[in-house]
DNA sequence: CAGTAATGAAACAAATACTAATCATTGATG
DNA sequence: CATCAATGATTAGTATTTGTTTCATTACTG
């Protein structure tokens, strides 16, 4: 499993990142502030650094160059840097400093997971990680992005991908609707809608589960939905 | 059999790879400065060249500018860049003086092998292996560089080619755009634009796959592109 | 069992992604 | 330097996905 260290004073923003990559096989590490990463970085030799460009103490800027200063140990830790601004002097700046790569708040954590593999595949060509999971007759193989049921494969959106994956990465795990929403989308947890539902009721249907007794989401009542069964 | 310049001035790495590369059909020759470099370089005419950045006298930049300059002899030989950090700035700076690859340093010999072979099969006709694919009637000769759709030659351009022997270098791999730009340029290419859609969108009138149940090339929505079907 | 809240799903609307045509740029060739 | 081919960028038009609304249905409560 991948390990992520996370230098970033946004409390709530590591949490969240640290769910997300979850579901990617990825393990996160926050530290909230410089010298908490430095201790960090030594401690979990991390397979790759998301670096905020804003910190207390010392920007985000020094803590690269003074990285890639001790190029011995961590010269070829990967890092990817997070700013405030979209500007583009940012950017070079990062990437002179020996940033892998960067990447502008607000963003997707989608996009970021996409860029985090794009970094680990570019420094270490070992992403072939083929890992098929089979819950109860339901197979997702991540690598060719690709669904069967019963041995058919199945033609999902990418978000019904998305939710299906995230059930299956905690199986018998109850989300509450909020949950659900802020893994797929993110940040706002605000949700007057159905949005949920309806995905919900539309990746059923793809399934082929929409019986009383429902062989993989299951409602609970009042709070949300779950997704049963064992892996095999 | 092929013949191979390492200019490095690591001597350990020098033999190590010129064993390790034996057994992959190639010679190796070592040269541990810049002006035995250039000797060896005249008088063994290697298939390949591999270039250490931190070298005495000149740098592997100097060098790769000079031998691009003189480009009657040495104009299409083929360079490997090696150095000590994964620093993109390096990688582009290499790439721009005209290296035709790039391998931050450690790397797995294995690594080494695959970009060698790579860069060979891109940068000559006459390859050491000649693997001729043959996915779903469509027959991809890469000594040739000849690709036949139902034994009917097509005439594809650079761009075109490279993708197709991606796509059918992992058929059924969902890639997204960002990957097969990042694969077909070598560097991390930001995009701005449709170019990977309309690279997609004229290989797939070549290849006649222009219906909406595509026999080649899927568009996974939301996602990217996969190739499909099966190696014969 | 009536009343109320939660849920499922259809229909519609909005947002987003994709294709392909066109134009611009680059780079090679003579 | 002119020409042509290859490739990149832009964009209009279209298709698909996703969010919202709505209403019927279901589950809970007293």
């Amino acid at each position: 499993m991948k390990q992520i260290l996370i230098i970033d004073d946004d409390e709530k923003l590591g949490e969240l990142l640290t769910q997300y990559l979850e579901r990617y096989d990825m393990q996160a590490h926050v530290a909230l502030t410089p010298s908490k990463g430095f201790e960090l970085l030594k401690k979990i030799k991390p397979d790759l650094l998301i670096l905020d460009v804003m910190l207390p103490e010392k920007d985000g800027f020094e803590i690269c160059r003074e990285i890639r200063a001790k190029s011995s140990i961590f010269g070829q830790l990967p890092i990817l840097m997070l700013t405030a601004h979209a500007g583009v002097t940012d950017r070079i700046v990062g990437l002179e400093l020996g940033a892998d790569d960067y990447l502008p708040k607000p963003f997707e954590p989608r996009e970021l997971v996409a860029r985090i593999h794009n970094i680990l595949r570019r420094s270490s060509d070992d992403n072939c990680l083929r890992d098929i999971k089979n819950i109860n007759g339901l197979e997702v193989d991540s690598l060719r992005r690709e669904v069967k049921l019963d041995s058919e494969v199945l033609d999902l959106t990418t978000m019904e991908y998305e939710l299906l994956i995230l059930f299956m990465q905690f199986p018998n795990k109850t989300f509450t609707r909020d949950e659900l929403m802020n893994r797929l989308r993110g940040i706002d947890a605000e949700l007057f809608s159905r949005a949920v539902d309806t995905l919900v009721s539309r990746l059923r249907h793809k399934l082929n589960d929409t019986s009383k007794t429902p062989r993989f989401i299951k409602t609970v009542w009042g709070r949300g939905y779950t997704f049963v069964g064992e892996q095999i």
